[in-house]
DNA sequence: GAATTATCATGTATTATTTACACAATATAA
DNA sequence: TTATATTGTGTAAATAATACATGATAATTC
């Protein structure tokens, strides 16, 4: 270790540099660290969250997120995309972090910290893999007796997604592939819990021009069949407007 | 441990029952957490991020963020309110968690994953209180040769910057209690790298009416000194835009 | 103390965006 | 054939965003 005692006033406010950083990092507490999945999905017009059972009986019948433990050298978005596919099956989805909560006593076990991801996915698109626990969509309006710090997590995953999807085309990952208008509507619906005019609503995303019209239409409505769209990823990417809106 | 089998097909789906957390938390992987603050000030019509040099021999002459190490029974906020507080002596700051990095890289000594705030000041409202490591406010500009993923880091939280101050205000908290129009439009040019019209900059903050005029003036400038305002938090969280509308 | 300099303060016309709102067309089910 | 539910479309009014120029004021210089 640098020991040097001839400091003189130009760096004597300079530390003694450490050395080893090994060492330094096995002194420092150490905490498990889980990452927990909040997976909203779309059906009946209803926004839906991936939920089990929680395994501890210290919460038993309390539902819980899907989430598992960050293994050694396993990066954080890999262990989300990892407690993902192992429901799912899915691989290319969208999985965003939205936050880490470390409240100390959040888990009756002891102190684990857990990073919140978020994900959206069209819930016909993909087969759940694993009926254990009573996997299951739940409805995002009832949410309560959950495990662990669960509920406040799935409420600001929400608040997450309430903002982001305003901002940036992510809902179109809940959808099918082709869809109607009154589909992308009914999902902005049910996500910003607003009512939208209908005609002001085609406009807008008329206007943005990234919707490609399939020339298709819908089929086994009771009703006259709406045409199909598919929204055009390549497009917006290119010409994705830079916000500048000063606005509160 | 609940090893019945007697299962039914109703009950068949539901695991066996975790009866001691403890146990299953100390078996997890554990891994050491810091904190790692993004201090933005303003100075000179610059944004400034507040840096010291890294400790590590292995990062030697390298620019770091403040951080610490999580502690054992300390909340997340607390942490990092901590760090602030030991540089700055400041308690009643705005700080929020922005991202949590966690490569198994990122740091030579192992394993470190960090947690990021990002918090806003006023350079000249608080001594830096230890003059240590060349604690020292550093042009957001010129950042390079930095320790960690420290770099990241603050590319990071600066881009979160730019579009927060767009939506929440923000920026007052950059700026003394009391600041000319000019002075906040410098500040918004600066963190958003965009140049502004005054009159509709003017024109845009007075129609939000959440300025309250001083009706005193600059003093000490070699021109015609502009009318000081302040910022009317009370009156902003009373009104607050619900925001809503779908645009990207 | 007159002239210069740098910035403050203000308004209007143009364009673009948002909102509110109504009716004919079409497929299914009864 | 009729009833029903939903699709598809346009316009007028209100609001917000933009572009742009001139006189006023305090300090500084000559």
């Amino acid at each position: 270790m640098n020991t040097d005692d001839t400091l003189t006033p130009l760096n004597r406010s300079r530390s003694i540099l450490i050395a080893e950083p090994t060492k330094l990092v096995t002194s420092y507490p150490a905490f498990p660290i889980t990452v927990d999945c909040v997976i909203f999905g779309f059906e009946e017009n209803e926004l839906k969250v991936l939920l089990i059972r929680s395994d501890l009986q210290y919460f038993e019948g309390k539902w819980s997120l899907l989430g598992d433990v960050l293994k050694e050298t396993e990066a954080l978005d890999d262990a989300a995309y990892r407690v993902l596919c192992q429901r799912t099956g899915m691989t290319d989805v969208f999985l965003e972090q939205v936050k880490t909560f470390g409240s100390p006593s959040r888990h009756p076990g002891g102190r684990v910290i857990t990073i919140a991801y978020c994900s959206l996915l069209n819930i016909h698109h993909h087969e759940l893999k694993i009926y254990d626990n009573e996997l299951h969509w739940h409805n995002v309006k009832n949410l309560s007796d959950m495990a662990f710090d669960h509920q406040l997590i799935v409420e600001e995953c929400y608040q997450w997604l309430q903002k982001r999807i305003q901002e940036h085309p992510l809902a179109f990952n809940l959808l099918p592939e082709k869809f109607s208008l009154r589909e992308l509507q009914n999902l902005y619906e049910a996500i910003l819990g607003v009512e939208l005019d209908r005609r002001n609503f085609r406009k807008k995303f008329f206007a943005m021009d990234f919707l490609i019209d399939m020339e298709e239409f819908e089929e086994n409505v009771p009703h006259r069949p709406g045409k199909l769209y598919k929204f055009n990823f390549d497009k917006y990417e290119k010409n994705k407007r830079k916000w500048f809106a000063i606005d509160f």
